[in-house]
DNA sequence: ACAAAAGTGTTATGATTACACCCATGC
DNA sequence: GCATGGGTGTAATCATAACACTTTTGT
């Protein structure tokens, strides 16, 4: 099946796969975009990503085309985040987009391609097609997921001491969060681990830090039913 | 741009649009299907939709491909769900297929075509394609909004008791769901108004129940920070 | 000793569940 | 009067936020 027919009654249409790929530098988010050479949208940064094969799906789709930008082993979560079809998103002809949302951790520093760089999320330079508002989305996907799944494990570095974890919260969530409570609410979820081992402490003296790890690398809902829980089972 | 085109560096494909329409029917969820005459599949029963045009976006084409099932108007809620990619999800030849969620409020029984019919979504017969899962996926983006959001008014009669209300939510979550508490948390939520109005008590007697409205029709978030909320802002 | 950083104890708050009880209606 | 629902009052539970205080380290 390497070619596929078309047809009035059956129009088809070029197919990207893309990715909002998101780290957290230096304590910001930041989303990997890679800056058009070429017109439309020559200078502008664009998401990666490009045409779907005819015999890939699309996951596959975007993971080779990551693989063209970053290591894809180092992506901890890949998701599927929306489809998007306006006839005039691509001004040269039409095409659809599927967009991903993969998260790599902090402690990675992928080697990137010459036009490839990392932009902070809250300070976005000139987009290209609707690839801005994509970037959003997946923001507004990851903000939503830290607070009822533990997505935060692709974010994180494998072990990290509860300030580190803090930062890496804040730097997605954009506002404060106290590293007190962010430790007890995962660890009474169980989302997080004690690895027995501790940090070194600072330059500046302190009790160093006790290092935790995520319980699970693979997406889970901790805090299943925000509201309208199904009774309680247990009698009393 | 009424045609499109497509290289070997660009390959195209059929796109479908397909929807998983919900209605709560005597106190169950119910899914609108439509049964197969031709093969493949034949018999089975499969989601309305059909192919995308060259100059529509997938929402719009959602909205004219139900329009051959049921009236659009009736849909008080309808969003992007997912899209499926998988090279052999059609055997015939490969087509690509975004799944939308429309909602149905309870009160309304719209005419269907003659191969048309509403399933219980906890015993859907024979499904075609992978038509099945997504209405899965259908249930359970439901299930998971109507613990924070408002999206309940789309599967509501536009007034009801709070008795009637519980069954909407019991139809669709599939558990118990307490009236006392559900008024409690909407009304709190600032979800539901009252309307001033009574129903009639019933042909058992009983007190006459208070009839309520959502106070949007428009999806909202109602719950927004399941947990990790930003700090307060206030000052005691 | 003292400053710095991490972690624990403790209280307050707020939302929600559970359940007893009171209210309004038909027969 | 009494059965049938509907609705309110209230207590118990639970998760989380807030914050004071203790612990452990470096200088």
């Amino acid at each position: 099946m390497t070619s596929v027919w078309s047809s009035p009654e059956r129009p088809a249409f070029p197919h990207q796969a893309l990715a909002v790929v998101l780290q957290v530098r230096g304590a910001r988010l930041h989303a990997m975009l890679w800056r058009r050479a070429k017109e439309p949208f020559a200078g502008a940064w664009a998401l990666p990503g490009g045409p779907l094969r005819p015999d890939e799906t699309l996951g596959a789709s975007v993971g080779r085309q990551l693989a063209a930008k970053v290591e894809v082993a180092q992506l901890a979560h890949l998701e599927q985040l929306e489809t998007r079809s306006d006839p005039h998103r691509d001004p040269r002809s039409r095409t659809v987009a599927t967009a991903y949302l993969g998260l790599i951790p902090g402690d990675l520093d992928p080697a990137l391609p010459e036009d490839t760089a990392w932009h902070p999320v809250d300070a976005l330079p000139e987009t290209a097609f609707d690839h801005g508002s994509i970037v959003g989305s997946g923001l507004e996907r990851l903000r939503a997921k830290l607070s009822y799944t533990n997505v935060a494990f692709a974010l994180a570095p494998p072990t990290f001491s509860v300030a580190e974890l803090r930062e890496v919260y804040v730097a997605a969530l954009g506002y404060e969060v106290a590293a007190t409570n962010l430790q007890r609410v995962l660890l009474r979820r169980g989302v997080l681990e004690p690895t027995g081992e501790m940090a070194a402490s600072g330059r500046a003296g302190g009790r160093p830090a006790a290092l935790y790890r995520f319980a699970t690398t693979t997406i889970e809902v901790t805090d299943p039913f925000a509201v309208l829980k199904p009774p309680s089972t247990r009698r009393r």
